[in-house]
DNA sequence: ATATAAATGAAAATCATTTTCAATAACACT
DNA sequence: AGTGTTATTGAAAATGATTTTCATTTATAT
């Protein structure tokens, strides 16, 4: 597969070469798709997604590239319940797109939110020092999920 | 089966008359074992422990089983990142046994951690309100994670 | 006791994810 | 630009947790 030049933030590049890996085609095309998405995408989302400017990208390339970019933090990968993981790209708690998920545990619909945020960046990030020190953990991420029935389950049934 | 004298928290049996459902003995099982214990249980894990005592309740049954406590808000379904599903009888956010997780990334550890519990349940009790009201989700549960490495983990690589 | 529908167990099916392995591509070095 | 080394890839097969199927059993209302 022919290399192109690449557009999307430049310093991926050197994020892969830093950690010995390179930075190839199928790599960078996973990276756009993520990034291109506010969805929840599946490892098979993806793999379409990519499938229509990289037809020959496999689907075993995009589980293999999100468990590398989930290990080097540029991706979190998030359990809904459906069945199926979903990735998205990973914005630290200061990113502008930053937000927790309120989870509907009829439909399994998911609805991010970005409301409340603050304070809760705010208490996690003590809470985190204080686990940190305590049980001597280096921390690298949180998950904030909440669970109930949304709006069309809760009156449908 | 032959029914016993149940021992356990005698309005389960109420509960779930109450939503329709039968109490039967391997429900009955499974909640001791789910009670027994302050691990997290995978439906394997669960399956052995029913068996010791009830040699023909099946994999099929425990599965079905946690899936109907789930629903009832009985018990709370966790991912920890290892490939199947960890149970835990569910303590409301004032329960004694209430706490939450630490999950190292590298060796799948979970520590329960029941520290700066309190702040955290005061203020997802103020940002549910206000996702209630915002998204008019019932919310039912809610679920903090931190995520990191741990001790050894840390240390040897 | 009996009827009825819910619950069960064994085996088979499903389906997301992983593994295997030979072929290919990225990059360091000329 | 050409070459060698090694990581990466793709296709197919394997894995393994969870679900489904269906005939049998059990709980409970009558």
């Amino acid at each position: 597969m022919r290399s192109r030049h690449m557009g999307g933030p430049p310093w991926w590049h050197g994020r892969f070469r830093g950690c010995g890996y390179r930075f190839t085609v199928p790599r960078q095309a996973i990276l756009d798709v993520l990034s291109g998405t506010l969805k929840h995408l599946s490892a098979e989302d993806i793999y379409f997604a990519v499938h229509k400017t990289y037809p020959n990208v496999g689907l075993t390339t995009v589980y293999r590239t999100l468990e590398l970019l989930v290990h080097m933090g540029l991706v979190f990968k998030f359990d809904f319940g459906d069945g199926r993981a979903r990735y998205e790209l990973s914005e630290g708690p200061k990113g502008a797109r930053h937000h927790h998920h309120l989870v509907c545990t009829s439909c399994n619909r998911v609805v991010d939110y970005t409301d409340f945020i603050d304070e809760e960046v705010e208490l996690l990030g003590r809470t985190e020092k204080g686990l940190s020190d305590k049980f001597n953990f280096k921390i690298t991420n949180h998950l904030i999920q909440f669970y109930g029935l949304c709006d069309k389950c809760r009156n449908s049934q």
